[in-house]
DNA sequence: GCCGTTTTCGGCCCGACTGTTTTCAGTCG
């Protein structure tokens, strides 16, 4: 555990005591807002931890936080947090994750009813005593028990590569409807994120009853949460076959459509695409200059009662989300770094990197390891890519798991290259290369005359993913600054959901990666998404290269490009320091300069 | 409890839906 683990796992929870005990609630949004900061912060915190100015620089830090920090460094307790813990009973706060239940009920059900836990919960339940609660009737309590039920059958949130399929899926149906003028997903999909919680639908229709309807008969509609004029929520089932194989313990997903008309689309969207931060931020700044920002359109403020729209009103822009910023004098921001991370001190929209610029797949596995495919197949998908170049990277003799190459099978691949580059000649660039173990001290599972003889080396941590971040960065460190690595690959090995992997100092990665001009992956399958975002954001910061690969297995792999591409333009990722994304001449130009 | 090109004090976004209410509180995003 390291100190801002430690302090955002703190922070949240004294934010969620103070609300359970109905303090101030700007001050259990301050705490809220320190431990997003601090999920964003890319470094550790031990070595600002005695720097209170260092500390306050982070957003959203003031000096108290700032002292709970120190607190927590110095002593490994905070005193506020132990003293709120006498107070709140912790099971209660186990009754505050029931979807449907907020600080003021769970807070009525422990003061009136002694409620400290599901049980208790349960208890009232059972012997009716909960309906003497005010505002307590029978719908509300058979929507706490269906809660109960749905919280037991396990939902974690939705990686992107089966929630953004599902999403395009509905809106194919939607479509069918002639009453739909538009329909696209916002929210954290279209955000990008790695997860989502929810899927967020926009449609545009002059007949909102007729695709309410329409929308209330989709295909693996399991439940009808709620459902109004221009807002429904259901509950959907996660097809078995999604994603592949099954990697995900979550079987239903929320949706919720949203339902404008079309002239209010931009202001539309850009509500719903959040982040809620973001927007918070945005609306912020149109109040500072006399106007009202909300989901209908940017109006001028003018007295009286009531949302503008309401009034009679016309709006100043509404149409798109750029007239919108462009009118409140900001930059056409991507969705995807709309976090309100820093993107409002842009003075212009930044040119992110895009799935077209990619010209590149310098990461794929063929049948000679534990890829699907052959190495005839692999070449050829690559060229319907449009790619220029396809490094054919197997893995090394010690992931014997995954049926790794020993130096003998290496140098018979050889020839089969050879005589793939003949018969595609014309057609792209086929480089002979390797993923090569990083092995957990360090060294390389290849020597480094094998290592030199390869066209290209991403070298990768597969085992020992537990290991102390001291450790870890020492090991990784090795691999960046070796001469004849061009890739550092899944530089955590985390898997989302499922394994924590390493936690390196991103900052020192970062230094040796610009030294030695080795790229950092993102590796754009959504189960790895590695480097994450927030890594990414501070290692583009700092000036490292990167490589965006699909470190393909199957045909199917060269599509999740595009989460890798995502999690790229979160962090802020331009096309000129992504290695895929540069001409052929370029790229080989670096590749070959490791080979000297 | 944070923050400042209106402010070092006094702000801190905005609306839909639900269930329980005769006008609105709570939750959610």
């Amino acid at each position: 555990m390291t100190l801002k683990s430690d302090s955002i796992r703190s922070l949240s929870h004294i934010a969620t005591m103070l609300e359970l005990l109905g303090e101030d609630a700007f001050r259990v949004n301050a705490n809220a807002r320190a431990v997003r900061s601090l999920e964003a912060f890319p470094d550790e915190l031990e070595p600002i931890a005695d720097d209170q100015k260092q500390l306050t620089a982070i957003p959203g830090i003031g000096a108290k936080i700032a002292q709970k920090i120190i607190e927590l460094h110095t002593s490994g307790r905070i005193s506020e947090e132990d003293e709120l813990a006498r107070k709140v009973p912790q099971t209660l706060l186990e009754v505050l994750e029931v979807p449907g239940l907020g600080p003021k009920t769970v807070r009525l059900m422990w003061e009136q009813q002694q409620v400290e836990s599901i049980d208790d919960l349960r208890r009232i339940i059972a012997d009716g005593s909960i309906l003497t609660l005010p505002r307590m009737g029978q719908k509300s309590v058979d929507k706490i028990t269906a809660a109960l039920a749905f919280m037991e059958t396990s939902s974690e949130r939705l990686p992107i590569g089966i929630a953004q399929p599902l999403a395009e899926l509905l809106i194919e149906y939607l479509r069918q409807s002639p009453e739909i003028i538009k329909a696209e997903f916002a929210g954290s999909l279209r955000r990008g994120q790695e997860t989502v919680g929810d899927i967020d639908i926009l449609v545009a229709t002059s007949n909102p009853a007729a695709v309410t309807k329409h929308f209330l008969a989709a295909p693996n509609l399991e439940e009808v949460l709620a459902s109004g004029d221009t807002k429904s929520s259901a509950r959907f089932a996660v097809p078995e076959s999604a994603g592949g194989k099954r990697k995900t313990t979550a079987r239903a997903i929320q949706i919720d459509l949203r339902i404008v008309e079309q002239d209010a689309w931009g202001a539309a969207l850009l509500y719903f695409t959040g982040s809620k931060e973001h927007g918070v931020h945005l609306r912020t700044v149109a109040r500072k200059q006399g106007f009202t920002l909300n989901e209908y359109g940017l109006f001028k403020d003018e007295p009286g009662e009531g949302p503008p729209q309401s009034r009679g009103i016309a709006p100043i822009a509404h149409a798109t989300e750029a007239e919108i910023y462009a009118q409140l004098d900001q930059p056409a921001f991507p969705p995807e770094i709309r976090e309100d991370m820093g993107e409002f001190d842009l003075t212009e929209a930044p040119r992110l990197i895009e799935v077209a610029d990619i010209k590149a797949e310098l990461h794929a596995h063929t049948r000679a390891s534990d890829g699907r495919l052959s190495l005839h197949q692999l070449i050829e998908h690559a060229i319907s890519r449009g790619f220029h170049t396809l490094a054919v990277t197997d893995h090394s003799r010690s992931s014997v798991q995954a049926n790794g190459l020993s130096i003998e099978r290496l140098q018979e691949q050889r020839q089969h290259i050879e005589d793939a580059r003949e018969q595609f000649e014309g057609q792209i660039t086929i480089l002979h290369g390797c993923e090569v173990d990083i092995l957990t001290d360090g060294s390389l599972d290849y020597d480094d005359e094998t290592l030199h003889w390869l066209d290209l080396v991403v070298a990768s941590p597969h085992v020992a993913l537990t290991q102390d971040p001291k450790t870890a960065t020492k090991r990784l460190l090795n691999a960046i600054e070796h001469p004849c690595v061009h890739i550092l690959g899944h530089p955590t090995g985390r898997l989302i959901n499922r394994r924590e992997g390493l936690s390196p100092a991103i900052n020192e990665l970062v230094a040796a990666a610009v030294e030695h001009e080795t790229a950092l992956e993102i590796n754009a399958h959504w189960q790895r998404l590695d480097l994450r975002d927030t890594h990414v954001r501070a290692a583009a910061t700092g000036g490292a290269r990167f490589a965006i690969d699909c470190d393909v297995h199957h045909a199917a792999d060269f599509d999740n490009l595009r989460y890798g591409v995502a999690t790229g333009r979160r962090g802020w990722l331009e096309p000129a320091q992504c290695v895929n994304a540069l001409g052929h001449k370029d790229l080989h130009g670096w590749i070959k300069s490791k080979r000297v």
